[in-house]
DNA sequence: GCCGTTTTCGGCCCGACTGTTTTCAGTCG
């Protein structure tokens, strides 16, 4: 096992320890081993077990030795597998209630008998949780919401966890020789931040083998439908997806349908309607005549040909709409009058502010991370760590930021990366907005991401009058994810975005595009509008691990789904070009 | 469970908020 394998490992047995009441301290003893390991380099971790040292690393005792070599040895820990067997898997389930932690899950456990959340929404119907020493009438109304919310966001996933599970399907699908084209839709490909199922669109030239391959798939727990030209099924992770198969020659026309979004296929078939044609799934058509859109669509003669979507929009005489834009949101009438932007890509990427490293709360070291940045190509990489304040996230002191500067700064001055760090740091917004670093230490640093990590209640007019102040901050480079949602997990704190743009824009500094997965922050549905304004972004990862540098590419879609183009994100410069715009900002 | 010793057990990271209390425990970041 690698070393941020074993530390999920203590992690989970701090948590289960936590379910059986243990002592706080044996638990936090866990916690610290595995960020202990997480601080080490790689290959360390073999070298210090190899020679028998690891006992000699501060905050690994006799006990933890032992169980990190056995699992780094064999991959598994006999008392770990204990553990779990001993603790009913429902109560882990249940710490995901908000306002629940393990106190309140054991008297739970030990009061009613609630072992899951089944049996704790029964206990919450019959009023018993409410009579609860401890608890009362508005602690059951939250967990009888927290329940709520878990259902109707269960039924939905992260778009990066639902691309990751329908790549390999996707690419199943390719290496069938019935197969000759596939896509995904939905909103799968027009890259929304959360996906309700997956939707896969097939061109073959025999259907049977193609439902047979997919509805045989392994990890499938349930086939929910299942004919001729389409199939359903679901996954044991909870992920539906659904398979459509089309003949060759009506690909482009099914693959704009199911992709959508429903607004924009009802705007693009009025406008067929208005030029006397009719768009559908089938094809397009002229509206006149006799029989339906399918029965026309069969007629070579009257069907428009089509090899690609670019081919379907020049008949209806637009420019290509590229899927992430398909949200009926005035994309139409830009791509009539030629004014689609040219969006933001990828490979435009030159680098990333706002990653952690060990230092803080990250699970990879500066030298692990800066090395990840070599390898996907980047001229650049900023580090942010957690200032003093989130000690939670063991936030850096004076005295330790300043060391982590001078050792970046050794880093860069030896080359021993092509990538350069710049030196900042994620510095929390306090309470009433003042910065969490005198002003004399924030000048030392290359650039100043600022959030907010506590106080996440206090009512819209004082969240942003303090969001406001620390961007007036001169100091303050960007501002870090605007609104702390969490997808699918917590609702943002109250904000009114409008002014906190404004104030940016006019103070010239940035918003970032938090690209975690999780957040998506700020949403896509601002950016079109704020750019048009003025406001810069920048694309941050919030990587807390060398994998988690990845996640620009969900940052990418949001921005693409913001209408941005690659003027408007910082890191799309190259590393001169950010030296001067920083530099400008002093 | 770890550490550091005044060698054998006591101390071990902070602050706001909420809902329960009637002075505080639990949760969250």
């Amino acid at each position: 096992m690698t070393k941020n394998e074993i530390a999920d490992v203590l992690n989970e047995i701090g948590v289960l320890l936590e379910l059986k009441g243990e002592n706080p301290f044996k638990i936090r003893a866990y916690q610290s081993g595995a960020r202990t390991l997480e601080s080490l380099e790689d290959d360390e971790l073999d070298q210090l077990i190899a020679e028998e040292k690891l006992g000699g690393v501060k905050g690994i005792g006799k006990a933890l030795v032992e169980k990190i070599t056995e699992l780094h040895t064999t991959g598994r820990l006999e008392f770990f597998e204990k553990l779990q067997a001993s603790i009913e898997p429902g109560l882990v389930e249940m710490l995901d209630i908000p306002g629940l932690g393990a106190k309140k899950v054991r008297a739970l456990n030990s009061m009613l008998g609630v072992t899951d959340i089944v049996s704790l929404t029964k206990a919450c119907a019959e009023n018993l949780v409410a009579e609860l020493d401890g608890f009362g009438p508005k602690s059951q109304e939250k967990i009888v919401m927290g329940i709520k919310n878990r259902e109707a966001y269960g039924k939905r996933h992260m778009w990066w966890k639902a691309h990751e599970a329908a790549k390999p399907i996707l690419q199943g699908l390719r290496k069938l020789s019935q197969v000759e084209r596939a896509e995904f839709a939905g909103s799968l490909r027009r890259g929304m931040e959360t996906i309700g199922d997956l939707d896969f669109l097939v061109a073959a030239e025999e259907f049977a083998p193609v439902v047979d391959w997919f509805v045989k798939q392994e990890g499938i727990k349930e086939v929910t439908a299942q004919g001729e030209t389409k199939a359903s099924v679901r996954f044991a992770s909870g992920l539906q997806a659904d398979l459509r198969i089309v003949p060759a020659d009506q690909f482009v026309f099914a693959l704009h349908h199911f992709t959508g979004s429903k607004d924009h296929n009802v705007a693009m078939r009025q406008r067929a309607l208005s030029r006397g044609l009719s768009l559908s799934e089938w094809g397009l058509v002229p509206a006149e005549g006799e029989g339906t859109a399918k029965e026309k669509a069969e007629d070579k003669s009257q069907r428009t040909p089509a090899d690609s979507e670019a081919d379907l929009f020049k008949a209806l005489g637009l420019n290509f709409i590229p899927p992430e834009l398909r949200e009926g949101l005035g994309e139409i009438e830009a791509a009539e009058a030629g004014k689609l932007p040219k969006l933001v890509e990828l490979s435009d990427l030159r680098g990333a502010f706002h990653n952690h490293t060990t230092a803080s709360d990250g699970r990879s070291t500066l030298s692990e991370m800066t090395q990840a940045a070599e390898v996907l190509g980047w001229d650049y990489l900023g580090i942010a760590d957690h200032s003093k304040s989130s000690f939670q996230a063991n936030g850096l002191s004076e005295e330790r930021l300043l060391k982590q500067i001078e050792t970046i700064h050794t880093q860069n001055k030896e080359k021993r990366f092509k990538t350069h760090v710049f030196a900042g740091v994620e510095c929390d917004i306090l309470t009433d907005g003042a910065l969490d670093y005198e002003d004399e230490l924030l000048a030392k640093l290359d650039y100043v991401v600022v959030s907010v990590h506590n106080a996440m209640t206090q009512d819209e007019a004082t969240m942003t009058k303090r969001i406001i102040r620390a961007i007036e901050n001169p100091h303050t480079t960007m501002l870090g994810h605007l609104t702390g949602r969490i997808l699918l997990r917590r609702e943002s704190y109250k904000i009114d975005a409008t002014k906190v743009i404004d104030a940016a824009i006019a103070n010239r500094v940035i918003i970032e595009l938090n690209a975690s997965p999780w957040r998506l922050d700020m949403d896509w549905r601002h950016w079109r509008k704020s750019a048009e304004k003025g406001l810069m972004c920048c694309i941050n990862p919030d990587a807390h691990e060398t994998e988690g540098l990845k996640h620009v590419a969900a940052g990418i879609n949001s921005a693409r789904k913001g209408w941005l183009n690659k003027e408007s994100v910082l890191n799309t410069l190259d590393l001169g070009s950010v030296l001067n715009w920083l530099a400008a900002r002093k």
